[in-house]
DNA sequence: GTGGGAACTATACGGCGTGAAGTTTTCCCA
DNA sequence: TGGGAAAACTTCACGCCGTATAGTTCCCAC
């Protein structure tokens, strides 16, 4: 009842306008896209000063990377929500599912999928380490799935079809910390297939970069028949019954 | 000698510095990236005051929307350049030839790649016509000659398995502006033929993309191996020998 | 109850796009 | 050849931005 007792009221109400400023921040972002995410313009909308907004991020980008891995989190949980809830479907069907979460969520959520995969801000560069590349490799993991489902669903000979422009590739080809993740979570996948899912993940973000960026409607309008037909090719292509 | 008669001094010298302001602002780009285009900047450069630019832009995204016009066709010009020349080789390699160029123009002009494709600057949105659609056009259409050409160069069964997820799509479902250019020159690739071309545009910009923008960097060191395994891929089930 | 530290404000600086007004240069025509 | 219009450009101003510095207020532990 008490919560956790360690915390004083001090660090819950600093948590607190933390969350505050990361919530009024991704408003913005909606309403406005991510040029909308200002210091002065956060704190106008809570009522203080915008160096107060320094007490909790040491700077602009500080408060950009720390959104940026909220929402990538948000997208990540999307995914594996998806992938959850198709785990009794066949392989092609969940495959199918997975990407038309991708989608859905970046349709849904266009500023916050040029947050994470554009130039977010002005000046921003992203740093090193931090939240942000754990969810990216989250995604990865979860495509790596798709490419496990493949090999595993797919008769020899369509496994064969997939992964045969995938020869030549080595464990070394790869990050490490993907590795970590992908290679005891998918013991049967071989880095050809590892590089078969970074491939499908360039097949449907590009799809998806265009369609979000407006590239795509400029040619087509009915891009979503076009991701259809491009999920049709996919596991088509993967030798998996649809 | 005299040059165009019609041109009085007054504009050539208009003419040169409209050159010069975007030259500046090009120049800018590559040092800075698209943020560092600004007209405080560029007229710094040059010597003059910003507003003195005004002159010549009504406003700064009118500027931004010249250099989009300009890097957009010089790309469209160094990808019709490729294709024209592997006019003599085997349709695999002119296809794999079109793809190198683009990822290798995307490379090697990474501002000019995000500016065209990115979020390029702040506030900026593009406006609705213009020398941009032209020149993305321009691209369409040679993405097109590339599914026109595995269209021809394949054998039945092999472009049926690259059309098999065009089935469904007809004219309707693609810009008339586009249709404009794409069926004269294409008289035999069917609507599914151009579904199938801006479904390899999405694949190739996908893996770009991402390796411009660093998310592709994060996961893999071997970059374009994963592009060639791609193009390797890609032809092959467009059914063309390589 | 008091000292210390956290939270916040006030003020300022330089940079940005842009508008209005003023100044200089250039060209054309009477 | 001179005068007036137009074009080119500068100056000043406004409001936005991120951020540094210094000062103020308030809560909590001792």
């Amino acid at each position: 009842m008490a919560g956790t007792p360690s915390t004083g009221r001090r660090e819950r109400l600093r948590i607190e306008t933390t969350a505050e400023i990361k919530c009024t921040a991704l408003e913005l972002m909606r309403s406005g896209g991510p040029d909308a995410i200002t210091l002065r313009a956060i704190a106008r909308e809570m009522g203080m000063t915008a160096n107060a907004i320094y007490g909790y991020f040491a700077t602009r980008d500080d408060l950009v990377t720390a959104l940026v891995a909220d929402v990538y989190t948000a997208l990540a949980d999307a995914l594996d929500a998806a992938w959850a809830a198709s785990a009794q479907d066949a392989p092609a069907r969940r495959i199918q599912a997975w990407a038309h979460a991708f989608r859905g969520w970046a349709l849904a959520n266009p500023e916050g999928f040029r947050l994470i995969y554009g130039d977010p801000v002005p000046g921003y560069r992203a740093p090193e380490g931090g939240a942000a590349p754990d969810a990216a490799r989250r995604v990865c993991v979860g495509i790596a799935a798709l490419a496990d489902t493949a090999w595993d669903g797919a008769a020899g000979a369509g496994a064969g079809a997939g992964a045969g422009a995938g020869d030549g590739f080595g464990w070394e080809d790869f990050d490490p910390g993907l590795l970590d993740k992908v290679r005891p979570a998918f013991p049967a996948l071989p880095p050809a297939g590892v590089a078969l899912a970074l491939r499908i993940w360039g097949h449907l973000h590009g799809l998806v970069v265009l369609e979000v960026y407006g590239h795509l409607r400029a040619q087509t309008s009915a891009p979503d028949k076009l991701f259809r037909a491009e999920l049709t090719q996919l596991t088509r292509s993967l030798g998996l019954q649809d």
